[in-house]
DNA sequence: TCAAATTACGGTCGACGTAAGGATC
DNA sequence: GATCCTTACGTCGACCGTAATTTGA
């Protein structure tokens, strides 16, 4: 599993469109049937049903979405958070391990 | 950015040792020198201070660290989590294979 | 001298793009 | 016939490992 598999898998998900969701991503449409498959096989489930339309999302696809925004949310804010305040001026030790 | 590097970053700054991480990864040095240099040039900040005696965390390494770790946590979760409850808010068939 | 990190170099694995192939309306 | 998604195949870039270099106690 990779952050670019997830990236892959959410716009599939949101464009419900294999090749709508390829040129969003500034990529053509084998690479990326070929990452969603793969993210399907590691998970071991089916994330769309394949209809001749398109794209539909599953029921655990739909939970993946979700979690998969958030995760690439999270990495997406990581430079403003270390930008944000590098020493909160509190005794931040790093003792935790 | 990627997960490896992620976990690359993460057993780095628990083992504060670059040579200790690589056996911990099962990995040798080298790569892990690299990995973590491109983590540093792409966040465009120092994340560790380089002694004679290991990688020390520095400030901004140690809010990445917490990060990484949540988020490498996320990931880890995501099989356990599709497979909890197919449908939230659905009421669906569970035999759809 | 020893231990730590880094740089150099060659090999391997994965991802992408173009082209061709079913399937459905 | 048109539009999807998928498979086949060749190419290119990224990562890893071994070996050699550098720096500091």
């Amino acid at each position: 599993m990779s952050l670019c598999q997830l990236s892959y898998f959410v716009a599939v998900a949101e464009e419900a469109h294999l090749s709508r969701a390829a040129l969003r991503l500034n990529i053509s449409q084998p690479p990326l049937t070929r990452q969603i498959r793969n993210l399907e096989e590691e998970l071991g489930m089916q994330l769309f049903e394949r209809t001749p339309l398109g794209m539909r999302l599953l029921p655990p696809g739909a939970k993946l979405l979700a979690e998969a925004k958030s995760i690439l949310s999270q990495v997406k804010n990581i430079p403003q958070l270390l930008r944000a305040s590098p020493a909160p001026g509190l005794a931040l030790d790093a003792d935790n391990l």
